[in-house]
DNA sequence: TGTGACTGCCC
DNA sequence: ATTCTGC
DNA sequence: GCAGAATGGGCAGTCACA
């Protein structure tokens, strides 16, 4: 835990990659093998589940420290992080208990079934013996979400420059869901037994928004392109006589679309597809909040599958034959789909993405202007010749979303942020007219400059009316042109509309509020029924 | 038994 | 998802 | 160009509590 706790000091005492990747490279090379498999099981998004509430953790603190539950909540309001607040207000104590980080964890997963009454005294004998710092990176692995200022990436990077192992190799035996719990750290990086990983996805490639005109990407002929579908990125692995379907968060969902059993009798063994996954009916595509309604299910009703029915939109062939493909141009792969799909019967939920037809970039243009009637969200650009590569990257696939819809809105709450923005108004909350009242719509938090956050920080101590806990409501006067994806028809919200991707794209300093977009310009916006 | 707060997943 | 910021 | 940080809305699940 000391060695643990050393590491997380230099990585959050740096914002540069190189340091970050030595340090963590240097912590690889002497910690034990099973703190090396926590560390990448933590630093891989895989915390174990949430042992103790934030709510137990506050009070326990609280009492602990021997302040005031209002005095630990204001502290955490100037802080901005809870694990940390905790850290800093806990008596000093002359801890120099020593565990590993393994033991820790070991430990705390024990408690998974415990009463509250035995999590309490674990947690707060830890508090006692642990010295300072390493009770911070304690407080950090019991409470929510594990940031070490290093992600899945560099920690692979790292990795990497440990073992010798190949960065894309390493990303793609990290795959899955194992957990330190079910795996070695031998078998998990340096001799991955192929018995374990006939479920094992490959790491997924991802797009980024095209930054300007797609000329720029020079003759289509070089390009292949499809509509951006706006529903669930999956992987389906059909192997070992079996079949999984991951999701983009490595999260396994087979068992909430038993519609796509179908491919045991028809897909061949030995292959993997990749593509979105749809609500699809009469040959056309349902909204994505149908397709929502699968995930995180434990059990699917059987009018769920009925008013919903799936497909996987298929766009990419990454194994066939037990062959990793991966390397191969989109071209050949996308040939090698099209045969494996057509050998498919029509009643197997799995259909090709079609590419789209265009002779030249003004074509493709025509074709995306339409994309929203068709219910997609744009188009996708994949470059003939490129392998699959891993991860988000530039260069190859490109997606050309439609452009967004915009209202200009007045700023009625404002709330301060969390972390680097625990002293910032950065959070807003935006009404639009209604007659003349005021109505909130939506919140927003990006979009604007740190030097602007701190003017309207400024303002907002300046003009506050009321607050309600951390959240203030100020002078409805300031205007805002947001930006949003979608709009739809809401019960939760007080306004009857909800926004998808909310965010503020400039600060309207030129417009008063009286000209700010009314409730019904709003509405006009909302799809056809 | 219903409700609200919270979490963790998708986008 | 999105955006901005630092390297 | 990459990587991190901080945040949007909806849904299903869990848990505390009325």
């Amino acid at each position: 835990m000391r060695a643990f706790a050393d590491l997380f000091r230099s990585l959050d005492q740096t914002s540069r990659t190189s340091v970050k990747v030595s340090a963590l490279a240097a912590y690889f090379d002497m910690a034990p093998e099973r703190d090396r498999l926590w560390t990448i099981a933590l630093l891989s998004g895989r915390r174990p589940k949430r042992l103790i509430s934030t709510g137990r953790l506050r009070d326990w603190a609280a009492e602990t420290a021997q302040v005031p539950l209002w005095l630990l909540e204001e502290s955490y309001a100037v802080v901005g992080d809870l694990a940390e607040t905790i850290a800093l207000l806990l008596p000093t104590s002359g801890g120099t208990s020593a565990p590993t980080l393994s033991n820790v964890m070991d430990e705390l997963a024990a408690l998974s079934n415990a009463e509250d009454d035995e999590k309490r005294a674990t947690v707060m004998r830890y508090w006692n013996d642990l010295p300072p710092d390493a009770r911070l990176v304690f407080n950090k692995l019991i409470t929510g979400g594990f940031r070490m200022g290093v992600s899945r990436k560099l920690m692979t990077r790292a990795l990497s420059k440990a073992t010798g192992i190949e960065e894309s190799d390493l990303a793609h035996r990290l795959m899955g869901n194992w957990t330190p719990q079910t795996i070695s750290y031998a078998n998990l990086v340096l001799e991955p037994d192929a018995s374990e990983q006939t479920a094992r996805p490959y790491p997924f490639y991802l797009a980024y928004q095209i930054e300007s005109a797609p000329e720029d990407l020079g003759d289509p002929g070089d390009w292949m392109a499809e509509y951006k579908w706006d529903g669930i990125r999956g992987q389906l692995i059909r192997r070992g006589g079996d079949w999984h379907l991951w999701s983009r968060g490595e999260e396994l969902i087979t068992d909430q679309f038993p519609e796509l059993a179908a491919t045991l009798d028809h897909v061949p063994d030995g292959t993997v597809l990749d593509g979105e996954l749809l609500a699809w009916q009469d040959d056309a595509p349902r909204p994505f909040a149908d397709l929502q309604k699968r995930l995180g299910r434990k059990t699917v009703p059987k009018k769920v599958l009925k008013d919903a029915p799936v497909v996987l939109l298929a766009y990419d062939l990454l194994e066939f034959g037990g062959k990793d493909l991966r390397p191969w141009p989109l071209r050949s792969r996308r040939d090698a789909l099209t045969e494996v799909i057509r050998a498919l019967p029509p009643d197997c939920p799995v259909r090709l993405s079609d590419p789209l037809k265009f002779a030249d970039w003004p074509a493709l243009a025509a074709i995306r202007s339409k994309a929203r009637d068709i219910g997609t969200e744009g188009v996708m650009l994949k470059r003939m010749h490129a392998p699959y590569l891993d991860g988000r990257r530039k260069g190859d696939w490109w997606k050309w979303k439609l452009d967004p819809m915009t209202v200009d809105a007045v700023m009625i709450y404002a709330q301060a942020g969390h972390g680097r923005r625990a002293n910032l108004y950065t959070d807003y909350t935006f009404a639009v007219w209604d007659g003349d009242t005021l109505v909130p719509f939506t919140k927003a938090y990006s979009g604007l400059t740190d030097a602007e956050f701190g003017k309207i920080t400024a303002w907002v101590r300046k003009n506050t009316l009321e607050r309600f806990g951390p959240v203030r409501r100020v002078t409805p006067e300031l205007v805002f042109e947001i930006a949003f994806e979608g709009i739809q028809e809401s019960r939760r919200h007080k306004s009857g509309i909800t926004l998808r991707f909310p965010r503020m794209v400039r600060w309207r300093q030129d417009k008063p509020m009286a000209e700010a977009n009314t409730l019904a310009d709003l509405r006009a916006l909302l799809p056809e029924p």
